[in-house]
DNA sequence: TATCAATGATTGATGAGTCAAATATGAAAG
DNA sequence: CTTTCATATTTGACTCATCAATCATTGATA
């Protein structure tokens, strides 16, 4: 593949990523990274912010950032592990969790930005590639 | 699809757009949105900045921002149109002609960051996708 | 022809990411 | 013990996008 051709697949990424970024904040009221961040928190219990880093991929400092803003809007709770000062144990709130749950249950998945231009096959077809991709 | 699995997909899609839009700059010297503008006004010639708005789909304020930067580095040339002062036409300078078609054919195809982990129908593959993606 | 709406570009404020440097704590070794 | 090194988080400076507001120019119209 040429390196023009590659640029505009690259460049199709880029705006995928854009679009597909806000249309699920404009549904959810989450941004996609800061939901993605719940969500593992969700599933971690507790965690410390470099556990939240490992997974998300992103950097230490933009995690700081967001999990300060999330303190803030009540989403989470921050305390430092006391047999460790330097880490701090970041979870959910209650009502982070509540709302979170709601969101999942009123999710509407026929009607979904994504389900109305790609079927369930071609979704995990997306997936695949995108794995291979983030293994550069 | 639930609405956890889809905001994995989605958060792919964006680790997908930060590692390859790096990757690409570190290649090839050119950030990959200026590469891409660059191309665009390489094959039209000359055009305002709100033809390549259309063709590259990211806000105006952008354009201006890029277009400023590549005028000072002496990429490309500025110049109100005479016949509507509104406008302003781009145009590549020899110097980044030259220097883009060195570029293409410095290229190693076989050995680009991403020839590495998809193949040519794959890349195909995953064009298509986001091509549908990019309609929503 | 004076006004008003539309068009094209620009600017300012903000958000989300990067990297590099700073801080704070803990662990290990002389 | 105290120095030194590693780990975890935070902060600062920067880039690249967005939106909303502004400015300049053009064209239509009353």
């Amino acid at each position: 593949m040429e390196l023009r051709e590659m640029s505009r697949l690259l460049y199709q990424i880029k705006l995928a990523d854009q679009r597909v970024a806000t249309s699920f904040e404009r549904e959810t009221g989450f941004s996609l990274t800061r939901y993605e961040m719940l969500m593992i928190v969700n599933d971690k219990g507790v965690c410390s912010q470099s556990e939240i880093q490992q997974e998300m991929k992103i950097d230490n400092a933009a995690i700081t950032r967001h999990l300060k803003i999330l303190e803030e809007k009540g989403h989470v709770q921050r305390e430092r592990n006391v047999a460790n000062n330097r880490e701090v144990f970041v979870r959910l709130t209650e009502t982070a969790a509540r709302e979170l749950q709601h969101c999942e249950q009123n999710h509407d998945q026929t009607n979904h930005l994504i389900a109305k231009v790609l079927s369930e096959s071609e979704m995990q077809q997306l997936s695949a590639l995108l794995q291979k991709l983030n293994t550069i």
